[in-house]
DNA sequence: CTGAATGATTGGCG
DNA sequence: CGCCAATCATTCAG
C-alpha cells in the first residue's frame, strides 16, 4: 500500500515536474509535442497497478513491453529524482564518518604486536639466530621467546586467514547486492548513486564483524603476553650454585646482609641473573629468615662452616691459628647451635 | 594431589 | 628510591 501510494503521488507530481525542469527537456517537450504525455503516463500506471494481477507470462510480455516503452528512460530518471529526494536524503544524513576510532586503535595495536602489516619472518627468523648466537648460556629467555613467537604467529596466521575470509565474504555479498540492484535497476528506479550508498552500508555492517574480529584479536595477543611476558607465571628457580653464591653472601653478612649495589652487581654476574634479582632474592632472604631464625638455623650453620672452611683453606698455609671469624655485630640475629632450632 | 619453597609483584613507609 | 611486608603464581618434593 505504501509503495503504491508512493507511486500514485510520485507519478501525479510528474505532470508538473515534467514541464518544468526534469532530467531531460528536450525529450520531454519531444513528447508534448507529439501528442499527450498525461495520456501516456496515465497508461503506465494502469499498466503498473494491473501487472500484479497477471500472470508470469503476461507479466514478461508487460515488463518487456514497458521497457521499450519511449517514455521509460524519462520516467525513470524522474522517479530516480524522486527517490533521491525523499528515501534517501533521510539516509544520507548520517554521513560517510571517517574511519572509525575505535577500529583505529585496534589496527595500531595489532601493527604494534606485529600481527597485522608486513610479514617480518626473516626478521624475526634472524632475532632468533642472534639471540641463540649471543648467549653462550642458553639464557632460557629465548626460548620462550621463540615459544612466544610461535604462538604470535598462529594468532597472526589466524588473524589474516579470518581477515581473509571476511574479505572474500564482504566483496562476495557487495557484488552479489550490486547485481541484484543493477538487474532489478533496469525495472526500479535504482540510481547508481543509490547502489553506491548500499555498498557503503554493506561496508559499515561488515567492519562491525572485522572490528569483532581485530577485538578479539588483540585480546588473544594481551592473554598471551600476559602469559608470556609475566616473568611471575614463568618462574624459574635459580640453579644450585646461584643459590649458594647468595646464601654464603647473606649469612656472611648476616649483621648486615644489605649488598651495595656494586655488591649487587657482582652477585648478578656470578650467578647469572639480573641485579634486580638479587634484590628480590635479599629482599625475600631477610624477611624470611627473620620470621623464621629457628627454620634457617641449619643453613646458616651450614654456610658459616661454609665459609669457615673456605677462609680455612685459602688461608691454610699462612697460619693454622686462625679462628674462624665470624662477621657478625648487630642487625640480624646471629645462628647459634641450638639444635632443637628455637631461640 | 598437596603443601612447602621460592621468585616476583605490589602497596606503604621513611 | 630502597626496603619491608603481604601476597601471588609457579615449581618441586613427598
Amino acid at each position: 500500500m505504501d509503495d503504491q501510494t508512493r507511486m500514485l503521488t510520485g507519478l501525479t507530481g510528474l505532470g508538473g515536474l515534467a514541464q518544468a525542469d526534469v532530467g531531460d527537456p528536450d525529450s520531454v517537450r519531444k513528447q508534448q509535442s507529439l501528442g499527450q504525455p498525461q495520456q501516456d503516463i496515465g497508461d503506465i500506471l494502469q499498466q503498473i497497478m494491473a501487472i500484479t494481477d497477471e500472470s508470469l507470462d503476461e507479466a514478461q510480455a508487460r515488463k518487456h513491453a514497458l521497457n521499450c516503452h519511449r517514455m521509460k528512460p524519462a520516467l525513470f530518471s524522474v522517479l530516480c529524482e524522486i527517490k533521491e529526494k525523499t528515501v534517501l536524503s533521510i539516509r544520507g544524513v548520517q554521513e560517510e564518518d571517517p574511519p572509525d576510532p575505535q577500529i583505529m586503535r585496534l589496527d595500531n595495536m595489532l601493527l604494534a604486536e606485529g600481527v597485522s602489516g608486513p610479514e617480518k619472518g626473516g626478521g624475526s627468523a634472524a632475532a632468533a639466530a642472534a639471540a641463540a648466537a649471543a648467549g653462550g648460556s642458553p639464557t632460557d629467555s629465548s626460548i620462550e621467546h621463540s615459544d612466544y613467537r610461535a604462538k604470535l604467529a598462529q594468532i597472526r596466521q589466524i588473524y589474516h586467514s579470518e581477515l581473509e575470509k571476511y574479505e572474500q565474504a564482504c566483496s562476495e555479498f557487495t557484488n552479489h547486492v550490486m547485481n541484484l540492484l543493477r538487474e532489478q535497476s533496469r525495472t526500479r528506479p535504482i540510481s547508481p548513486k543509490e547502489i553506491e550508498r548500499m555498498v557503503a552500508i554493506i561496508h559499515r555492517k561488515f567492519s562491525s564483524i572485522q572490528m569483532q574480529l581485530k577485538q578479539s584479536t588483540c585480546e588473544a595477543v594481551m592473554i598471551l603476553r600476559s602469559r608470556f611476558l609475566d616473568a611471575r607465571r614463568k618462574r624459574r628457580n635459580f640453579n644450585k650454585q646461584a643459590t649458594e653464591v647468595l646464601n654464603e653472601y647473606f649469612y656472611s653478612h648476616l649483621s648486615n646482609p644489605y649488598p651495595s649495589e656494586e655488591a649487587k652487581e657482582e652477585l648478578a654476574k656470578k650467578c647469572g641473573i639480573t641485579v634486580s634479582q638479587v634484590s628480590n632474592w635479599f629482599g625475600n632472604k631477610r624477611i624470611r629468615y627473620k620470621k623464621n631464625i629457628g627454620k634457617f638455623q641449619e643453613e646458616a650453620n651450614l654456610y658459616a662452616v661454609k665459609t669457615a672452611v673456605d677462609a680455612a683453606n685459602v688461608s691454610a698455609q699462612a697460619s693454622q691459628a686462625n679462628s674462624p671469624a665470624t662477621p657478625n655485630s648487630g642487625g640480624y640475629p646471629a645462628p647459634c647451635y641450638t639444635p632443637d632450632g628455637r631461640l
